[in-house]
DNA sequence: CCCTTATGTGGACAGTGACAACATCAAGGT
DNA sequence: ACCTTGATGTTGTCACTGTCCACATAAGGG
């Protein structure tokens, strides 16, 4: 199955698709992709997504690794922001600017956020995130490596830290945390960072 | 608009309503809360609904109320387990109970626990977390009394520890903790538990 | 006794995902 | 040149959903 369409009657088809599911789902979140909606915007009759699409699943699955390279790009962006120089100062901004940037795109874009993390029934499911993940567990092995965790503390922590942004990122999107103030939202991010940092380096 | 409804015709259907509606959202989530399969589980014409709801999100804010109760009482248990006598150490036991329950309940119960996160569309939003909510904030005070966090440390606290536990039972429920055994679950539940601790804790 | 009002029913309608049958068009062998 | 073949897109249909409407029923007050 070749991922790049060619000319045919429309011409690449399935990336339109795709595309105008994302900007749908940046809009609206997984409910707003329709798949009649999305045949609509691409100019083209409903089921013709059905030719290069096994299922509605299959294209939100599509749209969902897109949103997750977005997420991933946003946490990188902020990742190479910092200039601190000090090993272990510049391993623990890391560590918390790539915290700013997955909780900042989740507020910024609560639809693509959404899409990247909906529950797919099919296959085994998506590893899209995969890249986010190594990008956290290697930023925290810079931790390691700079003396400011412990080996034995470093375990787990993967999973630790992505909890908390997650966690935040969801109550902040459409959780009690959802009327906040700009300020009010940094404040509690960076308390957040805060605490996940001191709760894992040495003391 | 009285709560507790007559035996009209059916006798009290708005309750009877609610309770198969839990019951589908504790099997499916709220996608399984579907008006015509409520009505048609209560013995009851569709449409029947309509006379006791306005929308199926009023039912659906209903739902999430009975499930929001059904969370803060898991926490509850749990927290009634503790039975530490140092203050300090007491508090601490209590918060990190807390959290088990927390995300003990949502991995138990991943249909009801969505549901009581559901963002519904109408009003200006259910507050029906401020019990666990509350429940939280009284045990983190519990802390700074026993000593153990300052006060300073203390504010935003409320939100920290939440987004912490919240997003560990997403990620747990649907994202990619999903497929953990269950002591891969309860090492990584600890793991938090023991970050967000230590984060908070004077040291 | 009748009538008002709360409650439940049956029948619509638009919108959705999915399927099947048909149409169209590029490509390649003969 | 032609004709077959398979990939691509369309039309028509079905079951299901939430919601609205008109109607039926029953409880209880005048």
């Amino acid at each position: 199955m070749p991922t790049t369409e060619k000319p045919y009657h429309h011409g690449n088809l399935r990336q339109a698709l795709v595309d105008s599911g994302a900007e749908l789902a940046r809009a609206s979140g997984p409910e707003g992709v329709v798949l009649r909606e999305v045949a609509r915007r691409t100019g083209v009759s409903h089921n013709a997504a059905y030719r290069h699409f096994a299922d509605r699943d299959e294209l939100l699955g599509e749209i969902a690794a897109v949103a997750a390279d977005h997420l991933e790009r946003a946490m990188r962006t902020r990742l190479d922001e910092v200039d601190e120089t000090d090993p272990a100062r510049r391993a623990a901004a890391r560590l918390r600017a790539t915290g700013r940037g997955y909780i900042e795109f989740a507020v910024a874009e609560p639809g693509l956020f959404h899409v990247a993390f909906c529950p797919l029934e099919s296959g085994p499911h998506s590893k899209e995130d995969a890249g986010a993940y190594l990008l956290l567990g290697s930023v925290l092995d810079e931790l390691v490596e700079a003396g400011a965790v412990t080996p034995a503390d470093r375990v787990g922590a993967d999973a630790a830290c992505w909890a908390a942004v997650h966690g935040l990122s969801v109550l902040m999107i459409d959780g009690p945390l959802r009327d906040l103030t700009q300020e009010e939202r940094s404040g509690v991010m960076e308390k957040l960072l805060t605490t996940v940092e001191r709760g894992l380096t040495r003391r």
